[in-house]
DNA sequence: TCTGACATCAATGTATACAATTGACTCGAA
DNA sequence: TTCGAGTCAATTGTATACATTGATGTCAGA
């Protein structure tokens, strides 16, 4: 008897979701590293299933981004060009904007306590030393919150995904340059400007915002592409 | 001896491709109904393959948002409601007008010219009652050689997919409402700013064009909406 | 040495067969 | 009647086996 699934209403994940999950952790923490090859029979052996299951997760990842998948030549993991962080982030900030455009009438005092508490997570998890997993998450929750009234659900998710997706690039700029210095103040004052309902304020320093984020990795990119070229 | 093919680099389409191809063409024609649900075997016995070409077209199907694919449920027609027309045209536009702002300095008058050719073509088939296919393809088309030279190509991904989704709303606009009426002095207006390369103006009438368009086929569904329930 | 046709092999693409899940239906008990 | 457990069929999910493709290497001939 199996009490414990019936009770809650445990939803069974398949193989090709589990799969995906795996795959996209080991993207996003470098461990499959940009260009490199995702061979399908070896991905299947090592998590133990068959390879349909995996062809199905790699078809999801390209749609998310982080896979290229040609065929008869296979699927390897997406590369980066500094070109195109400079569009994802230029997409995002426009994208971003227009969603706290939407959400900012709507956001209540509750709404604000509970980013201002994450704000707080943030920089407790910054002063910690814990930039690597939780900044990603606890930054993309923060904002995420302040979006949160928009009602926009196409736009977040390509929101979501553009972040997901540079999470890769922001991980490699604090791992390699040493932290995103500029975001703590920053975040303090654009929630700053929320609480004031100034919408306009607030959509250009959130624009800045992520500008100057991309700016910063732009130019390490740049550096590291002449560095290893 | 297979000449034809030799001479000609043929890339050999696999039955995944062409399977979604005629998936997509039927959801796009309106064949498949939204909502209706899409049975892998129905599908794979119709197209004389087995059902793991049919499931992987499927699940690209779902990348491109014609598609909701629930584990275990089966696939769907996506569903359209008021709502989201509004939020896809406000993306568009959005998105759009980015492209035409980074484009339109680099227009020449090359591209003007078959830009200009493009109108013509689109008023030709028009005149024809050529409306259904020629419209939306002409019109992407037309709005393409404007952003031709954004090199945004993450960007143009999404108008474009964006833009083949609507065609759904579009086509059933022209189908029912009987023809979209603004288009065209519309279109020679667009192309009359950015020869002037008045940013600004252009953008604006471009995203003044793109809401426009929305606000027709919104009230229309909401028409229908309501009479349906 | 170079070229190009052919053989070979690793990898992907797809068919078939089987397993697991869902939802409808039945039926008996409260 | 109403509820819930249990069965069954339809449908989806996945493993296995086979087919096809593309890259590499070999070798004959110029």
């Amino acid at each position: 008897m199996q009490l414990i699934e019936s009770i809650m209403a445990i939803e069974h994940k398949t193989r090709t979701q589990l799969v995906a999950e795996a795959i996209r952790e080991k993207i996003l923490l470098g461990e499959f590293k940009s260009g490199e090859p995702l061979r399908q029979a070896a991905l299947a052996e090592e998590l133990n299933v068959s390879r349909i299951p995996v062809r199905e997760a790699l078809l999801q990842l390209e749609a998310e981004g982080l896979v290229n998948f040609e065929a008869h030549k296979g699927a390897t993991v997406t590369e980066i060009s500094a070109s195109q962080v400079d569009e994802i982030f230029d997409l995002r900030a426009l994208l971003e904007a227009e969603l706290l455009r939407h959400s900012l009438e709507k956001l209540s005092e509750d709404d604000f306590q509970s980013a201002e508490a994450l704000l707080q997570e943030l920089e407790a998890a910054m002063a910690a030393g814990d930039t690597q997993a939780a900044t990603g998450h606890l930054n993309s929750a923060f904002h995420g919150k302040l979006y949160s009234k928009a009602e926009r659900p196409q736009t977040r998710e390509l929101v979501e995904q553009f972040s997901k997706n540079s999470e890769r690039y922001v991980r490699m700029h604090i791992l390699l340059a040493g932290g995103l210095n500029t975001a703590p103040e920053e975040h303090r004052e654009l929630l700053k400007l929320c609480r004031a309902k100034n919408v306009d304020a607030a959509c250009d320093y959130l624009i800045r915002h992520i500008t100057g984020a991309k700016e910063d990795i732009k130019n390490l990119l740049i550096k590291m592409e002449e560095q290893g070229a």
